[in-house]
DNA sequence: ATTAGGG
DNA sequence: CCCTAAT
């Protein structure tokens, strides 16, 4: 099992080092910086910038390769080598744009960890922040408004910071390298933000997507056709691979509507279309406010939503599932009950809650890839059921993410990693059925865990019909004779 | 206050 | 995710 992981990864190790012909190979962390600072240094020498970006896409992504002895390390190799490649080139055509965010994510590489990238991506709460902090200009606001959906997709993933250095320094373009090209900048930098603030996201899939426009017009611009192409294709491949990228159809869709309208503006740059979103960007706030569906935005709003993802306007639309009930106990509750109640009963009540500026969304925050790890990792060290130490421990910067919501993800990781586990080739073939969301490694560690803590239905019985336990193969049979708790 | 379990 | 019962 662990050996088609690795030998699979080594093929694709080796047809990226294939590609790469004419730059050796200078590993090491030194290396990387030097050349980030090197971007920096001289973001206005376009060809010296061009060899640069190269480089430092595959030196990021041959260091990460030699990372697959680690089994999660791997992950999250290809994940910043992705990132930081797009990243990197987005830098040069955005010039000093993305200055803060490179040094974050260039300089991390192997060692930015995840703590980092959690605690970034958590700072942000709430994604209607981010429209708001934004005062931008024409283009950006209106390429903006096509690209809300990433942020609605994983609404902590989009750090402000950088959202808003982002677009300060935009609006502002105090980028000394580019003052003098501003209309070749100008259709692209829209490619960039996007980008950007899709990288950011754990759904690799958007920024991939873009990401790769984005060279394409690179290329045509300068007539370079760099194996950074295919390298970051492959390296984004993995990451999409590896990514728990459960939507890929809607994600796809969206990306296409996307790049349509960035071409469309990069042309004509007409006004009317400008205009049109302008106006779509109040509704669809509205929309999310208020969790409405709206005509306009409707079809957007569904491709939005991952898939179990619509978190409000079903729920309130819905009775969703056996609440009723809990009308009655409500008039015995106390007023903090009142409120849930409320919640999820009236939806046309709700001024009450909506006027809260922390009304954050308590449904469905999505669980990125490095969220599971953390979690699994706080499992491996502190135990099942310690789920109050891995919320203070491993999720402290996490409002949301209770205890029990880890627990529950736990249990979610294992019912999926078991299913996965018994499915397994047939599906592999398949790509239609391509729903993958765990990258193997992780399966194998929560298996691994699983078979130590039987934390679900703790079952009473010493012996369990061998067909219960999926994974006997070539681990110890450990006997679940423990937590045996009441009744 | 925390956890297990069910919906 | 939400809720409840049991510790």
């Amino acid at each position: 099992m662990e050996t088609d992981w690795k030998s699979h990864s080594m093929k694709k190790l080796d047809d990226v080092k294939c590609q790469r012909v004419d730059q050796p190979i200078v590993p090491g962390l030194d290396d990387e910086v030097t050349e980030v600072e090197h971007l920096l240094a001289e973001p206005k020498i376009e060809h010296v910038s061009v060899d640069g970006i190269l480089c430092f896409g595959k030196e990021n992504i041959e260091k990460h390769l030699k990372m697959e002895d680690f089994s999660c390390a791997f992950d999250y190799g290809w994940k910043i080598s992705s990132g930081s490649t797009l990243t990197v080139c987005l830098y040069y055509f955005t010039g000093d744009l993305l200055s803060g965010l490179d040094s974050i994510r260039g300089q991390g590489g192997d060692d930015l960890k995840l703590e980092v990238l959690d605690g970034l991506l958590d700072e942000v709460d709430e994604v209607d922040d981010i429209d708001a902090a934004h005062d931008l200009s024409g283009a950006c606001e209106d390429f903006l408004l096509d690209i809300e959906f990433p942020e609605k997709l994983s609404e902590l993933d989009c750090g402000p910071r950088e959202g808003s250095t982002l677009c300060n320094s935009s609006s502002e373009s105090h980028s000394p390298g580019f003052s003098g090209r501003s209309n070749s900048v100008s259709g692209i930098s829209e490619s960039s933000i996007a980008t950007v603030r899709e990288s950011n996201s754990e759904n690799g899939g958007l920024g991939k997507r873009v990401g790769c426009n984005l060279r394409n017009n690179f290329r045509r611009k300068h007539g370079c056709q760099g194996p950074v192409m295919d390298v970051g294709r492959s390296s984004i491949e993995q990451v999409q691979d590896l990514d728990e990228s459960d939507d890929e159809k809607p994600l796809v869709s969206l990306i296409l509507s996307n790049q349509k309208v960035k071409s469309s503006v990069k042309v004509t740059k007409g006004d009317t279309l400008l205009r049109q979103k302008r106006l779509r960007k109040p509704t669809r706030r509205y929309i999310e406010e208020f969790s409405r569906n709206s005509t306009m935005e409707e079809s957007k709003s569904h491709k939005i939503q991952p898939q179990e993802e619509f978190p409000q306007v079903p729920s309130e639309s819905q009775p969703r599932r056996g609440r009723p009930k809990k009308i009655v106990l409500k008039s015995e509750l106390e007023s903090d009950y009142e409120l849930s109640a409320s919640e999820s009963e009236d939806g046309r009540k709700r001024t009450k809650r909506s006027k809260t500026a922390c009304d954050r969304r308590k449904h469905q925050k999505m669980w990125t890839l490095v969220e599971v790890i953390k979690l699994v990792d706080g499992i491996a060290k502190y135990g099942v059921g310690r789920w109050t130490n891995i919320k203070k421990l491993l999720f402290a910067s996490s409002t949301y993410r209770t205890p029990v919501d880890l627990r529950d993800k736990w249990r979610n990781l294992l019912r999926s990693s078991s299913a996965q586990e018994n499915n397994r080739r047939e599906v592999e073939n398949h790509p239609k059925h391509a729903v993958r969301p765990l990258p193997k490694p992780v399966v194998r560690r929560i298996r691994e865990l699983a078979t130590i803590h039987p934390y679900p239905k703790v079952s009473s019985v010493d012996y369990v019909p061998s067909s219960e336990q999926p994974t006997t193969k070539g681990t110890p049979v450990y006997h679940r004779a423990r937590k045996l708790r009441r009744k």
